[in-house]
DNA sequence: TAAGAAAACGCAAAAGTGTTGCGTTTATTA
DNA sequence: TAATAAACGCAACACTTTTGCGTTTTCTTA
């Protein structure tokens, strides 16, 4: 796809065709994915050396950014290509997780609203992880307040 | 120490010595703790096989709970022993890690607020994770508003 | 408090995830 | 299109975590 060739392009990476697919597979699954989805996506025809080192260089150029995983596996998100560069990475969304299908759907900003952290700490980023049922799972309305 | 072993008790844990020291340690740390942190706290003396069976067994007891860490290791928490057990756990807070020396902080739930979601999704457990330079790497204050 | 049952332990081995080195292939550039 | 740089596959390695199994310790209860 022309799209995906001109912002390997803009960021800076080489257009194989398997970065191609790679970015291909994040635009469609809108949410994260382990190197083990990725390997499983591509049929086990690509080596997994190969996933790992595309990886690294989509996150070092501003593509990709990880996601802190429930088992502790590297996961990885695309970024907001608009706010994201290899000089910086910006994130303010975040994820929700289901306990019943294990899919992880994607929060705009809109949805959460950070009202302050009175920690004493300086935030300079954030990853905000959801669990519970997705709308699928579990087809009711929810308002959750703290 | 008492308190520890009722503690162990309580939660449906044999008080073996090991453990007691475990759950000690946990008492004495701010933050979190790496299953290789534990195994240098014992100057290696115990195995690490039986740490990590220690931290799956208080885990599923309620007592301690995972939290994300940088580098994706396996890192865990004391839980709040009153709002957890072994049939529920119940972590709305979020966690604070350091870019300059990698600690994870736990935050409580009075210092972070979430107004709502409108995803439709049913929230049952939060994790919050909010990045940049703890109190003592970096001694001001911030007020974060998104 | 002694005996049987259950849980925890140590050791060895293996599984899983991620990295490094190196020679080859593919893409970029000029 | 030739030189340079980046990406690739393979093999090997490093590290974290898990599993199997026989032994030891703790718990239960009679």
């Amino acid at each position: 796809m022309k799209k995906h060739k001109e912002i390997l392009s803009r960021f800076g990476i080489n257009k194989t065709q398997f970065r191609i697919d790679l970015l291909s597979i994040f635009f469609d699954c809108k949410s994260s994915l382990t190197t083990h989805e990725i390997f499983e996506r591509f049929n086990k025809k690509i080596n997994k050396v190969t996933i790992y080192r595309a990886l690294k260089s989509f996150e070092q150029k501003g593509l990709i950014h990880q996601v802190p995983d429930k088992n502790n596996l590297k996961k990885y998100s695309l970024c907001n290509l608009d706010s994201c560069s290899p000089d910086s990475h910006n994130h303010q969304h975040g994820h929700f997780i289901c306990y019943s299908c294990d899919q992880t759907f994607c929060l705009d900003d809109s949805t959460i609203k950070i009202i302050k952290t009175s920690s004493g700490h300086i935030v300079k980023n954030y990853n905000l992880i959801l669990e519970g049922y997705c709308t699928d799972c579990n087809s009711s309305q929810t308002i959750f307040q703290n």
